[in-house]
DNA sequence: GTAGTGTTACTCGGATAAATATTGTCCGAGTGACATCGG
DNA sequence: CCGATGTCACTCGGACAATATTTATCCGAGTAACACTAC
């Protein structure tokens, strides 16, 4: 039971695209040094969400990622899943069926119930990540983080974000 | 997001041991070939139950493993939290300290608000599998499995435990 | 026959390798901006 | 002076190592049962 480091990443990432304003974009060299990381072990982090469509990738000079989305329509969730990979923390291998004592699989229609109980917890952490939208995190952090962190990372955002100037249709 | 393939045995194994009567052992060795399991990496996972204090061993010939305490106070989450650790799978390494532009701690006192979305999650999660009983499960096995299936199981655990001295079997 | 004692076989427990997943780094393909050249 | 064009620098994207974690295995310490011997 163990996230990796990434996912902090990606979801700083995301919050700080959502103050970008318009369609404008950052890059992730930008991104990974406001915090501190390798820029081309991000740069694997944001692929994994432009693949998953919670961001888009605008290539060449003045290019970068954005939000694919309003920050309303997207959700922890979209993020763990888009790095972490979609399938289930917990995997049943059926170890149950590997002992000595062999049954045809008519024996094994049931599901096994460990198997249901863990799936269903991890129903409920999906679910309580599922509420949990960007733009609260957003709005979150501006009210009640420090104000001096607030305006120096809005600067941050307003010095390096480039204004998409060919698919200006805003 | 990957929980190990040995939290699966070692819940296996513990619903194993709930059916054994009174003070009874089953030894290692038997779980591991009941389930098709290396032995010896079996061992690792059921000593993690016993520092945990979910399970005891008994050592010496006719030794073995049993439950620490009854099987309606021994949840899921006691399991999982001893076989995973019983750290939270998400770690905030505060990289909004690690940008170019630092602050004193002051102006962070407040906690990152990511880190408190994806903590409540996981508070979720934990909920869930700390109201899945283990006797729960093994009620559940004995009344919806296959009765071969429990037959079978039933007689396995009858064949293997151990009656402890203390405990006269009849 | 019974009690004491030494042996033994079986258990858990921790230290030690192999395999796998994660983390980190590098170089190449693609694209739009910029400077230059011609009209 | 204006437009087309070639060059260039900057971007993402995927392929390639290094590290950490998980998985698997082996051998040693400990213990209670068992067998043997002495009384």
């Amino acid at each position: 039971m163990k996230l990796g480091e990434g996912v902090e990443a990606a979801i700083h990432c995301a919050a700080m695209l959502a103050g970008v304003e318009g369609s404008g974009t950052l890059s992730g060299a930008t991104m990974a040094e406001a915090f501190g990381l390798s820029p081309s072990y991000l740069l694997k982090h944001l692929n994994l969400l432009s693949a998953a469509g919670v961001l888009e990738s605008v290539p060449g000079p003045a290019g970068g990622y954005r939000l694919a989305r309003a920050a309303e329509r997207i959700t922890l969730l979209d993020i763990v899943l888009a790095v972490e990979g979609r399938e289930p923390a917990f995997r049943c291998g059926e170890i149950r069926q590997r002992g000595p004592v062999k049954f045809d699989a008519s024996a094994y229609a049931k599901p096994c119930g460990i198997n249901a109980a863990m799936l269903k917890a991890e129903r409920a952490y999906r679910a309580a990540l599922a509420e949990a939208r960007l733009s609260d995190i957003v709005a979150d952090f501006m009210g009640t983080a420090d104000q001096r962190v607030v305006a120096a990372s809005c600067a941050f955002v307003e010095r390096h974000q480039r204004p998409q100037k060919s698919t200006k249709q805003a």
